[in-house]
DNA sequence: CGATTAATGGCACTCTCTGCCACTAAATGA
DNA sequence: TCATTTAGTGGCAGAGAGTGCCATTAATCG
C-alpha cells in the first residue's frame, strides 16, 4: 500500500472519529465504535492509530503544515507579517469547506477534552521544530541554537493562541472573512510580543 | 486527610514512579508496580493518580509553580529581567537537592517519553494560564485579552526552551552555578523574543 | 500461473482504570 | 464511654485500550 494511500485511510478514519468524539465524547467512544463507523476491523483500527486521541492527528497536521510551509517559504527580504499576508492562505483556498469546519471542530474539541489537548499539544511541538528548521536555514544558525528555538517557540506559541481564539469565534459557521481576520490576528500578535519587555 | 496530607502523599507516590520510569521506562512500569513500591494499594494508587502519567505532576508542579509565583511578584516598575535576577531561585533556595535532581531528571525523561511529554506540556498550559492571570494583573488589562495570552504564551515558552535546556545539560550534576545560569538563560531568551521581528 | 509479499481480521491476553462494596479508624456527639 | 457518622483504604470484578500471534486474503512479481 502506498504512502498516500495509507494517509488517505487515516484521514478517512480520523473525519468519523471527530465526528464522535463531538456526539459522545472521547472517553465514551471505544476503538471499537470507531473501526465499526469506518468501516474496518479493530485490529486495523488500532494499526491505524497507535492511541486513539491520535486519530484527529490527521486533520490537525493539515493546518501546522500549512503554516510550516508558508514560514519555510518565508524569504530574506521580507518582514514575516508581510510574508504571511501574501503567502498564508492554509484553510482559505488549500482545503475542502468540510475540512475547515472539521479541523476547527477538532480544535474547539481539544478545549474540553484533555486527552485531545494533550494530543494537540504534542502535534504543536512537532510543528515547533519543523518551524525552528525554517528559522535555522533563513539565519544561518545552528538549529539547536537557543536563540532559534526560542524564536520557533514563540512562535509557535502565537499561532496557539491565534488558532484557540478563531476556533472558538466560529463555533457558529465561518466564512472567509474570518480566516483572513485569522490571519491578521496572527500578524498582530506577532507585534504583540516585540512589546513584551 | 488534609489537603496537606494528600499533597504530601503524592508527592512520595511520585519520587517512586520517576525513579521507576527512569530506570525501566514509563510502559514497563505498571501501576501495580509503583504502588507496591510507594507502599499502598493499587486501588489506593489509581485513586492519587487518574492516570500513570501524571505521576510526574507533583514534581513538576513545584518548578512551574515557583516561576508564576515570581512572575506575580513583579513590581511593575522594573523590567522583568531584572525582577528574575532579584526574585527568581527556584531549585536554588527552595527545595532540597534530592527534588532538584528529580525534577530536571522528569524534565530530562518527557524527552524520550511521549506520554510523559504530553503531561509536561498540559502542566505547561496550567502555568501559561497563571501567568496570563499575573499578566493581566499587572497591566490592567482582562484576562482573556490576545495580547495578555500572546505574552504569556511566548513567556510560557521560552521557559520551556530554558528548562529542557537545563536538563540537557545537567544530565551529570547539577551545581549553584549551572542554575544561575539558567536563570540567565531566561533572561537572555527573553531579550531574543524581542528581536523577533 | 505459481510464489512471494504485505495488509487484514480474529483471538487471546496484559494492562489501565473504574464502580462497587466491605472494612477500618478517626472524629463526633449524646 | 459508647454508638454513629465520616472518610480513607483495599479487594474484586469488569470494561476498554492496546499488543502479539497466526490464519486468511489480496496484490505483486517472475
Amino acid at each position: 500500500m502506498s504512502d498516500e494511500q495509507r494517509q488517505q485511510q487515516r484521514l478517512d478514519i480520523s473525519r468519523h472519529a471527530v465526528r464522535l468524539f463531538a456526539e459522545q465524547g472521547v472517553a465514551a467512544t471505544s476503538g471499537e465504535q470507531i473501526a465499526q463507523a469506518a468501516g474496518v476491523s479493530e485490529r486495523s483500527f488500532w494499526r491505524y492509530f497507535p492511541h486513539k486521541e491520535s486519530c484527529v492527528e490527521p486533520l490537525l497536521t493539515k493546518m501546522v503544515d500549512a503554516f510550516c510551509q508558508v514560514v519555510r517559504g518565508w524569504p530574506g527580504d521580507l518582514e514575516l507579517i508581510d510574508h504571511l499576508r501574501r503567502a498564508y492562505t492554509p484553510l482559505i483556498d488549500g482545503a475542502s469547506d468540510e475540512d475547515i469546519e472539521a479541523v476547527l471542530e477538532v480544535v474547539r474539541l481539544t478545549q474540553s477534552e484533555r486527552a485531545l489537548r494533550a494530543a494537540y499539544l504534542m502535534l504543536r511541538e512537532r510543528a515547533e521544530h519543523a518551524l525552528a528548521e525554517a528559522l535555522a536555514e533563513r539565519t544561518g544558525l545552528p538549529e539547536d541554537a537557543i536563540e532559534i528555538r526560542v524564536q520557533a517557540a514563540a512562535m509557535s506559541a502565537v499561532l496557539k493562541v491565534a488558532t484557540d481564539d478563531i476556533a472558538r469565534t466560529t463555533s457558529k459557521g465561518v466564512t472567509r472573512d474570518t480566516l483572513v481576520q485569522h490571519r491578521e490576528e496572527i500578524a498582530d500578535a506577532l507585534r504583540a510580543l516585540s512589546r513584551l519587555r
